[in-house]
DNA sequence: TGTACATCAGTGAACGCGCGTTCACTGATGTAC
DNA sequence: TGTACATCAGTGAACGCGCGTTCACTGATGTAC
């Protein structure tokens, strides 16, 4: 697209694997991982090609480190509060509901960004981001004694499934046809369904 | 991998379309959406890499192909009775949990397929096996008092994101690290989970 | 303060790759008469 | 039953593409003395 490389006034960038990162990762929210182009980051960085290898082995490990900022971005948009003035909570599951939203809201906004953080071999975010966010907030519900201990264990996985799942479905899977109105129906659906399955 | 090209007696094939798709699908189930070259699929059938203009526009629509009769695959293995011997069931519940294990067996046995049948522009689906099979079981749980009505309002897409999600982050996403028995494990908890989201 | 030199960070040209697709074509088939 | 001919299903050679990566290299930097 932008095939005009950039211009720059130093033969020595300062900070170049930055750079490309920040430029491959612009490519990627674009995108999506199919369009971290080794060639065209470098160009628009305004390097030549070559220079990328002083910093990443090959195109596996730059597109890794996207991989690992778009994760980071994804754990860092759950805690963001949707709701500009606090409604009140009595059922106390408030802010598992807005993570769970925020996760399909990103998804929604960031599609390329979201592929990349769960293309190919993303085994690295299991100790990662939004896994810790959720265990925190059920950790949470637990010492309120909104979850029994008994629905405690595991209960981040089938919450994280749950709302990946629609996620993958909304995104380029069968549901991707479905009319905004339909898709805001699904997520309070899912939602309830989340709390219910983790009460009684 | 199969580079020599596969012998054929008439010049004129008589049903290369379907020969066609099905080398399509059988590299697809060894190697995802991916490794469904058109060159090589040709090759494999013993026919020249352009008579499959004959039959198909473009790459494009022969992954289209692959697509449907992955999907239909899936469906039928949801169908397949997992327990030999069958238990008995006093929750009423077994069907369901026996397809939704069914899903996930699916996704692990033959991941290739499963990224075939989501690949890219998956809305197809909609209307398709997965979902019928699911929404049947629904209803009939509606029907024997398993389930309330009030619950069964698109509930089929809040198991099936549940189900669907534990899948894709088992299968490349950050749970693909977890051992046999951890999966198990996850499994077990989110049949469990899926079931109190249904009911009450 | 000046200089030699090792090291680091960049360059441009080139390669091989194998794909999807197009082209002008030829062999086989089946139907009208 | 035989034959002309339109149509269908195949062929092989060729093209352009743009990528990731390697090569031998040059410019800039910083440190020891």
């Amino acid at each position: 697209v932008n095939t005009a490389p950039a211009r720059r006034d130093r033969y020595h960038h300062g900070d170049l694997a930055r750079a490309l990162v920040t430029a491959a990762v612009e490519r990627a929210r674009a995108g999506g991982p199919q369009a971290v182009v080794l060639r065209e980051v470098a160009r628009e960085v305004g390097v030549s090609a070559t220079s990328a290898y002083r910093h990443f082995a090959n195109h596996a490990d730059l597109l890794r480190a996207v991989q690992q900022r778009a994760q980071e971005e994804l754990a860092t948009a759950l805690l963001a509060d949707p709701v500009p003035d606090r409604t009140p909570d009595p059922s106390g599951f408030g802010r598992l509901r807005a993570q769970c939203r925020n996760y399909l809201r990103f998804t929604q906004d960031q599609p390329g960004l979201f592929r990349a953080a769960f293309g190919q071999d993303a085994s690295a975010a299991m100790s990662s981001g939004s896994m810790h966010v959720l265990s925190d907030t059920l950790d949470d519900l637990v010492a309120s004694g909104r979850v029994s201990p008994g629905r405690r264990a595991g209960a981040e996985i089938s919450v994280w499934a749950s709302v990946h799942g629609l996620a993958e479905l909304l995104l380029e899977g069968p549901l991707s046809s479905l009319e905004a109105a339909e898709r805001g129906v699904a997520v309070d659906d899912l939602l309830d369904f989340i709390v219910r399955g983790l009460t009684d």
